[in-house]
DNA sequence: GCGACAG
DNA sequence: ATCTTGTCGC
């Protein structure tokens, strides 16, 4: 069998969607004996309307306290455009020049987009710790497949997130009477653990506060980069 | 064939 | 994702 690297991204659609297929069997969805993270990364990407230009970024908090410890970001162009079910190839070269960068190895990273609750269960969080070989969630505002139930008002409250009679996430609601976020495992965790540890480093806001830095840092370099 | 569709 | 001011509600 042909060897499949994670850090290949110059494929055209079809080869991509392929590669998604034969990597999907490497995600594991059990996290190591006694895991228990102390340090979370949030990371993201950033870009100017219709600009071709990415700001990626890479926020490592502690935990217990949610102290933010370490930082990195990088810009570069966006060589692949935004298909929905293909977000990794985008975003994920950007998010590797980060991480060679960053001089804190995390002990869980948390992405902006899907875990398994993808078309092909290999939405950006598995694509991202496969390639790490680091544990990681997925933590979405926007639900790109799967349907779930209604679920509570106050914080903590979840609804599991179905797709073709598999549960692959949870609606999880992070603040009172806002809108939940959809958390899936990504690699080397399973669904209660992504849950337990989203819910931990969020901190009343509707996003976990690794997304939250992560946003500030990578909107603050592009705009750093404008003037 | 008609919608849905992470960021 | 991004473009954008004010405005409604706690």
């Amino acid at each position: 069998m042909t060897d499949v690297d994670p850090r290949r991204f110059d494929l055209t659609v079809e080869q991509a969607i392929a590669q998604q297929q034969a990597l999907r069997s490497r995600v594991v969805l059990a996290p190591p004996p006694g895991f228990a993270p102390r340090l979370v990364a949030g990371l993201d990407v950033s870009m100017e309307r219709f600009g071709d230009v990415g700001y990626a970024g890479i926020v490592v908090l502690e935990q217990p306290g949610l102290r933010t410890v370490d930082e990195a970001s990088a810009v570069a162009p966006l060589r692949f455009p935004y298909v929905p079910g293909l977000l990794s190839f985008r975003e994920l070269p950007l998010i590797v020049d980060v991480w060679d960068r960053l001089r804190t190895r995390p002990d869980v990273l948390i992405f902006d987009g899907q875990g398994i609750a993808h078309p092909r269960r290999f939405g950006i969080a598995c694509h991202g710790g496969v390639l790490f070989g680091v544990p990681s969630i997925g933590c979405a505002k926007s639900i790109l497949v799967g349907r779930h139930g209604t679920l509570g008002a106050e914080r903590g409250s979840r609804a599991p997130l179905e797709h073709r009679g598999e549960i692959v996430g949870m609606a999880v609601r992070l603040r009172d009477r806002v809108n939940p976020v959809y958390v899936s495992p990504g690699h080397l965790v399973d669904l209660e653990t992504a849950v337990d540890v989203v819910l931990a480093a969020s901190a009343g806001y509707r996003e976990p506060e690794t997304t939250r830095r992560a946003h500030r840092l990578v909107n603050e370099e592009r705009r750093k980069a404008k003037s």
